[in-house]
DNA sequence: GTGAAAGCGCTAACAA
DNA sequence: TTGTTAGCGCTTTCAC
């Protein structure tokens, strides 16, 4: 590895001087001819700078971390950590992911996280729900992620959950649906709570009643099948939206065992929250996939802007093979989400 | 955070002492009365020795590196993640997962990492499968995960996919099927190769032939549906051994159209790698959790063992809370792998 | 046994 | 406009 010391010993200058070049803070400072001589040393060196040593001088070391308990369970986390991954590179950070199975690591790994110098956290959780931030979190900068700070105190990005359902349902309605569904979670959640609400403000713009037999909260476990099942011969729905993959194949499980087809006899439009309906049930449903990506990114930019206390909208993306949202925007804390019809939507009189 | 210098005035020592006891080296170098003032002292001022500086000294990091391509797009590697996590805590080692959902990114985040100061390298896959290593990587100590290097250059940590297949089979066969299918995957594969090894020996030992119209490999996609769908029409298996979850799901589907109950007209079982079946086909079918911890878990020791030179053997596990293997056992390159009741297999006469 | 001193690679006052 | 100096927190000879 090339030091400063070599290329100011190469071209004849002192490391200050190097250093001011390398930095890009020779304007004015440091003779154009000399800078054009650095600049090239460096380059033909290869001289690539030792972040540790910067660090230990800076008290600064472009580390990011982001917590997470469910990187280890769900894919979930993954299209977060991508665009997190793609927002940081661009903006020459590090992501460290660190993953807390339980409360009990959680602490420990932040705190080995913030001796490693981490300028600032993000902290993701797996369905938008308010949350309590680890004490041990608050003295830095910090973003939450799919996620809401019970007490207020720290930004956060999160998905359009009140579109989420309002288009799903719209989409249902446009379809020729009669007799929409909503299979939701009944435990508390804010994510719950939109949705609903989205699910409701869009039938009722349509003109139609909302009709709260239509709805069952479940959970994630056996019941949640008899519940679904109940529904199917209580109601007759003819579509359905679906809080997420779980409660999806419910629906389509149920479907399968009374004979009724997919996109003929009903309409099936779920939240893809773990990658089940991508990977499985990909044909038969339609999806709305969450922008795990765009949350990670912007949450990033959002970060790094605490962090270097000014707007980055000057900061554009050069190289990056990711699929990158526009730059020009100003960083979102609502994000869209898309509906994925990768499935028949009946389309009825 | 207290510095050793701190320590070193208010004790009234040197830093150059506290430096040795703080590292344990001050055996029969420092008189045991100052040693413990010194300790007290920096237990006292809970001191923390910051690891930059360590780093810039010593160019040890006690960083490493988990490059993979799946951590964003499968929970698959979620477990490794946990066990490599595990392992590095315990050992004193800073885990860095980083995912290279491309190959462009791929060595631009390695050398992100070795900027950083990598001790070392853990490269994943999400199914063994021979490997080519990347260039970057081959001057750094490098440990395969669920992979085998195709050059044999590099140790590697993989499940024992033989007795995956020879333990699922053979469960089968003690159940009373008589039929068994395979259903596995076309793609070139070791985990592919491996497991048709055992599950063709385990019928062999049972003295059953071995049969390959009972045999079907697919790929992940429409087609395999049909293949299956085939085989259900053509062999009439009674008991079906799968590659993986998707593929199980198949099994599932077909057997769900034809009326076939699994538990009493069929069995199946299927290996977890999505966790799709975990999730959602749970209580319908067995499944083989593929050892992802331990994996993790191994694989890190036998690096930190190449990164210091020496058996870890005295190592122990103090406070950690995840469920760790026993730690007396070396290090191993083939794991063995869980078969998982939580569905019915048919007993039959 | 203990401490002084040098240095890892870099940045930032301050001098020149 | 450039170089000198000091120092970030730590480890490691080498004198004493």
């Amino acid at each position: 590895m090339t030091t400063m010391k070599e290329i100011a010993e190469k071209t004849g200058v002192s490391v200050s001087t190097v250093s001011l070049v390398l930095n890009d803070r020779d304007e004015g400072r440091v003779k154009s001819g000399i800078a054009d001589q650095v600049r090239a040393m460096a380059e033909k060196l290869g001289y690539k700078p030792n972040p540790l040593a910067r660090s230990l001088r800076t008290s600064k070391t472009r580390i990011l971390g982001f917590i997470s308990e469910e990187v280890a369970t769900t894919p979930y986390a993954g299209g977060i950590i991508l665009g997190a991954q793609a927002a940081a590179s661009q903006l020459g950070y590090m992501l460290i992911t660190v993953n807390t199975d339980g409360e009990d690591s959680e602490d420990e790994e932040i705190t080995a996280l913030k001796r490693y110098g981490a300028d600032g956290f993000l902290y993701a959780k797996m369905s938008n729900r308010y949350t309590d931030v680890p004490e041990s979190l608050t003295s830095t900068p910090l973003v939450l992620v799919d996620a809401t700070d019970s007490r207020g105190r720290f930004p956060s990005v999160e998905p359009d959950e009140v579109h989420i359902a309002y288009d799903a349902t719209t989409r249902l309605i446009e379809a020729g649906c009669q007799r929409i569904a909503y299979i939701g979670c009944s435990e508390p959640m804010l994510a719950q709570d939109r949705r609903l609400e989205g699910y409701r403000t869009a039938l009722e713009d349509a003109g139609r009643g909302y009709d709260e037999r239509l709805v069952r909260n479940v959970l994630n476990n056996g019941p949640a099948l008899q519940a679904v099942s109940d529904l199917f011969d209580e109601q007759r729905p003819d579509g359905f939206f679906c809080f997420n993959d779980a409660r999806a194949w419910y629906v389509y499980e149920c479907a399968a065992r009374r004979g009724l087809t997919i996109g003929k006899d009903i309409s099936v439009i779920g939240v893809d929250n773990h990658r089940v309906l991508a990977e499985t049930l990909e044909p038969q449903l339609t999806t709305v996939e969450l922008p795990h990506f765009e949350m990670g990114y912007w949450s990033v930019r959002k970060l790094v802007s605490m962090i270097e206390k000014r707007d980055l909208d000057d900061i554009a993306t050069p190289e990056t093979t990711a699929p990158l949202p526009p730059l020009d925007s100003p960083i979102p804390a609502m994000i869209r989400c898309t509906l994925i019809e990768k499935g028949p939507v009946a389309q009825r009189a």
